[in-house]
DNA sequence: TACAATTAAGTTGTACGCAATTTAATTTAA
DNA sequence: TTAAATTAAATTGCGTACAACTTAATTGTA
């Protein structure tokens, strides 16, 4: 019947991660979306919340996303309240973004996310954890080929 | 400094699927682009090699992608001659669609894909299927929640 | 010092992905 | 048996992602 069975979705290591991204992505939607916030905001919220102030480049390395992505997604959340903007006086080409008041004030009102979103994925603390290594292995070696 | 470790980044197990499944995604980019093929169209094309003939509906269980996700894949499929769409005469408002003689072709064509891909995945078999059978432990675990 | 090369953000264009809606066909139940 | 409910695809609108390009600032170097 088929003569490729490595062309099999079942077979393939790709199709659950993008499967399994997208779905639990989703998850967030309802969370976020009180507070006029995507997936896409909050995980450049959280970045924020650690550094305080940093680049849209280096927020571009932290998240593997690039000005094209992330220009629009702090223009909105500047519109909402949640970030500024400045020009870096060290280097006018740079525009440092950092939380708003309001943004920090995010940080407690979202403080349930994280388990609320961990109580919908039904794996042991063992098996996140190695889930969690065996992703950031292969990022990892993605990043020498 | 941080009085919400649960909202660092690194202490998330949804980031680096999201950017794991991103990056793998963006490696079958030029190993598809000489067929004018995206990762959508190649997952499309993998359920029709395996089932034949199938309605977008079914299409769309198996990938989890609703109509507005695959009606335009499988027109741009239809355009590019790799899939051939028609009416069900059972149920006129299911669209089947299976894969012209050029798109059984491309299975050939693309069957080193798979290997490519796990080049750049640096696990080993066994890491692969562990990490495999916890992607879909979750993805299962959502099924109830 | 001046000019070429590099770098940072922003812009543009394309392709998802999905919610919500529309249209048409089929099923159900009154 | 007809009217209501359901179902299937398609359409619309919005928000990513990202490549390619533009503009402006900075750096390196002749």
């Amino acid at each position: 019947m088929n003569q490729y069975p490595q062309l099999k979705l079942e077979n393939q290591l790709c199709f659950p991660l993008y499967a399994c991204a997208k779905e639990i992505t989703r998850r967030y939607v309802p969370l976020l979306e009180p507070y006029n916030l995507t997936y896409t905001h909050y995980i450049v919220m959280m970045v924020l919340w650690e550094k305080g102030e940093l680049t849209v480049t280096d927020l571009g390395k932290a998240l593997s996303l690039d000005s094209g992505t992330l220009t629009p997604v702090l223009k909105k959340l500047e519109a909402n309240g949640y970030v500024k903007r400045r020009r870096s006086s060290d280097d006018e080409r740079s525009v440092l973004a950092s939380p708003t008041d309001k943004g920090w004030d995010l940080q407690e009102k979202l403080s349930s996310v994280p388990q609320e979103i961990g109580s919908c994925v039904k794996l042991t603390p063992e098996e996140a954890r190695l889930l969690y290594g065996l992703l950031y292995k292969v990022i990892d070696g993605f990043e020498n080929s």
